[in-house]
DNA sequence: CATGAATGAGCGTTCATTCAT
DNA sequence: GATGAATGAACGCTCATTCAT
């Protein structure tokens, strides 16, 4: 499995660290191969195409991404807790990686549609894993039962998603991480079951 | 003054069309001046250089966008009110335009930093109109005291804009305006005062 | 008569300062246009094309400056005093009109070898005159009667231009016309008749 | 070293064809690749741009013609034999490569000041070469004692810069070389010393 | 497996010239 | 005569991908 082998590896992290240094379009594929350490034409053993080291970056960060919150989430017990460690998660591994949030945020947002499609299939996950969080707090009553999965997977995504850009774009120069409670408040309340 | 000649017009009309047909990437200045029905080289007597097609274009567009949402707005009496027509307005406009939908969502987004942040000054007027309908919303005390000012407008921004992106991106096949009120509710939820 | 008109010589003048301001190649028509203060297409009125303007203005200004020379040389009785007035006047004019050395020296030689056979039609009756002194000084047997008239003409010409862009090229910072002597003598040896 | 590799030379001596058959500006880069037999974006793995091809001819192409010059001239054992034998290379070395004459008689001429800037940084070893002859011919007491070094210089080279130009501009159809002696000779009694 | 020299399609921009007013 | 808005042809350079070694 070519997944396994180190210069596989080698070659999206030196993508990352190459894109988040000088942006999106002045990321040849030479530059990337000079930072990992291989010929040009190695890139080509390990992948299709540019796009498929960009699309193979994504999957594998954000699977890891996605695999973290998922086992932090585990350990609550409900789902107002689970969607602030959902929250927490999310804002601590890209404030831990700038580089990271750089790329995710800003750079690979500058590819084309095609490859954001591919992008799409990857975050759904994430969406599934959103959408159990507000089933669970239906049935726990806690949720109103009559939300659209789709609008609240919406308006979690996309609040986490302008936040963090946000933050970004503004060089990272506030704690993103404070922010987490204040966020959770807002959403919990936009789904919260109506008592009255 | 060049922004009130008709070729000026023409041409930033050319290129949504131009960018909504063929994507960012391949929308080159000859096509947007064939589309036009000008020779290439008109283009540089209204623009700077391409880049200033698509600078000019948002500012334009967005600005027209942000005015009809301003005076829809004017017409209400209170914070919620004016939100669900923030909200019917942002949602009609974009459904009845599918290419500057098309543009504004996807295309433009591929542009480089540079420009993204030029396209971010204009968005701040928008910014501006949603805060104002918070603060009116927290004087009234239909809205928590303590909101986060920039927790709230980009709650408000980012889900408007993926759900609109998520839109886009279903090849508008759903109806976006009928998702108004539900996202009016989770969103008026999220920032209502809290009786309890 | 379109030459005598006040709108030609605006044009050619505004052509010599903006080809030394600017370069060759950096002198479009209608920066010359905005310097004459007249519009672009009203240069065509006056001129055939823009190599038309280059013709003119060499035609014109060395017509006067071949003139000048040969009223000079008309009041000297002999040939080496002639040759010492023509060196001295070559360089005087040129010394003392920086902006019209620029361009004969360097920046009109960019242009293309049609442009330049037209100018060397110009300098042919510098040559005549070149021709003359020469002629007058082998009837005085002053100089050798074997020269080669058209070597003895390169010699002479190619000195003084070798020796003006060479001072041009040097931004023009020694005294141009201390070298008359000196070069007077050179040449004078070289064409003297051989005694031995 | 990459000006040992083949396709170096290969793309120089395409880029002298090409000019001299086409002339300096309509000599695209497409073109010398083309007659080089390379792909266009070949050159540019030997180049930097267009521009350094042209100084690289000069720089190569020069080289070559001063130090055969330079080798031609130590056999010769006093200063005259030595000025005739510069003439007789630099006349023969041009009339024995048509097309090199007309590129660096003519359309290199026509760059810009700043490539002429290093085209003149070529020239000043062939500078010297001239200045070394005069030296050794004062020291010989067959040259004159106070000879001013500058204007011996461009005596000669300017001399025999224009005799080839003329040559070059009346289509090489007469015996450049016949002109030796002649030129010679003319120098030769302008630097003399002078016996009475 | 790995290399890296070679490929060649693709495009934004300038500016001399025209011509309707 | 004078204007200046409009025209449109022309080209240097980049970089993802290939393939002989």
């Amino acid at each position: 499995m070519k997944k396994n082998k180190p210069k596989y590896k080698q070659i999206i992290d030196a993508a990352v660290e190459v894109i988040a240094e000088n942006g999106y379009h002045a990321s040849q594929v030479s530059k990337i191969a000079r930072k990992a350490g291989v010929a040009d034409g190695t890139i080509y053993l390990y992948f299709k195409n540019k796009e498929d080291i960009l699309v193979s970056l994504f999957e594998q960060k954000m699977g890891q991404f996605i695999e973290k919150i998922e086992e932090e989430i585990k350990t609550k017990s409900n789902a107002k807790e689970k969607l602030l460690s959902l929250i927490e998660m999310h804002y601590q591994q890209l404030a831990h990686n700038h580089h990271l949030a750089i790329v995710t945020q800003l750079e690979l947002r500058q590819s084309n549609k095609e490859l954001r499609l591919k992008i799409n299939d990857v975050l759904k996950r994430y969406m599934l894993v959103i959408d159990h969080i507000v089933e669970e707090g239906m049935e726990e009553k806690h949720f109103d039962q009559n939300l659209d999965m789709r609008l609240v997977r919406q308006l979690v995504f996309g609040t986490l998603d302008e936040t963090v850009t946000n933050w970004v774009m503004n060089d990272q120069k506030y704690d993103l991480m404070k922010q987490s409670k204040g966020v959770h408040q807002l959403l919990i309340n936009g789904l919260a079951q109506k008592t009255n």
